[in-house]
DNA sequence: TCGAATTAGTTGCATAACTAACAATATGCC
DNA sequence: GGCATATTGTTAGTTATGCAACTAATTCGA
């Protein structure tokens, strides 16, 4: 039963489902039981535009790894938060920059410090040197793949 | 800019993000082509079921980390496209014990080594013994949460 | 300069995820 | 035996994902 044809199996079911669905849910969850109302898919966009706004939603898709109808719908949803706003621009009007709300600018200490606590709670125990190479794997797949 | 805050959510956007989207769709790219006509998250639940089958809904939220409604609708979904058929335990009425059609036991050769080629895609240049650390890191990381 | 190709974004459709609330069955304690 | 509790699975509602097809704006080349 410890079929060979399986071996590679079980990586992909490691690196596609174990850790990131538990991160997610857990992260969602400190949202959560903080009362910060928004998904772990709000969050990670808001997490790039908290580096910097005013970035155009194709620049958005390659940040967060995600396709362009992906995006068009989470900053349809940001905009009904009221966290975003969409500006088109002027120097190429099929552009749409987005840009940070108040209410935004607020969330952003909060929810980093849940995300970092949770992630602390995720890698406890688990050596720097440990984390970086595992980052590197998944970067080369990405890459390989890409 | 590269703010000390934002350290940690590089780590999760490369756990939850960026391998694990581009392993998925580089593998639900690779079933289309060849004529497979599954999701790969409805592989994934097969995938369990080939090593053995018979198992009840339950069994199956714990091998995929999925919750009960998740799979209550690929089994839903399965059973549409008639690969798997749910039969009442006879033992405890309330489980459905699910079981492979000869159908899905044809998928399963050929599936398997699609998954099999993409994860060699995926990793190659990458040596076996980064591969298990890095497995052993996002394992630590679920027993951490979960 | 005009038409083809490219780029940015949206919409429709199917599938899948999580939460919460629920029904049915089984278990366990008194 | 009978009631509280736990377990198994379903349904409803919202959000998100991927693909394909589409519009609008821009760029590029003959």
């Amino acid at each position: 039963m410890p079929n060979n044809q399986f071996k590679r199996g079980e990586l992909y079911s490691f690196i596609t489902g174990v850790a990131s669905t538990a991160i997610a849910r857990r992260l969602q969850k400190n949202f959560k039981t903080n009362g910060v109302e928004i998904t772990i898919e709000q969050w990670s966009v808001l997490y790039h535009l908290w580096k910097q706004d005013g970035v155009n939603q194709q620049e958005l898709c390659n940040a967060t790894f995600r396709d362009k109808p992906s995006i068009t719908r989470l900053v349809d949803n940001l905009e009904k938060l009221k966290l975003v706003r969409r500006v088109s621009s002027k120097e190429d009007r099929r552009r749409n920059l987005i840009f940070l709300t108040e209410t935004a600018k607020k969330l952003q200490d909060q929810s980093m410090d849940l995300a970092n606590q949770t992630l602390n709670e995720a890698l406890e125990g688990v050596p720097s040197a440990d984390i970086e190479l595992c980052k590197s794997v998944l970067q080369k797949v990405y890459d390989n793949l890409k």
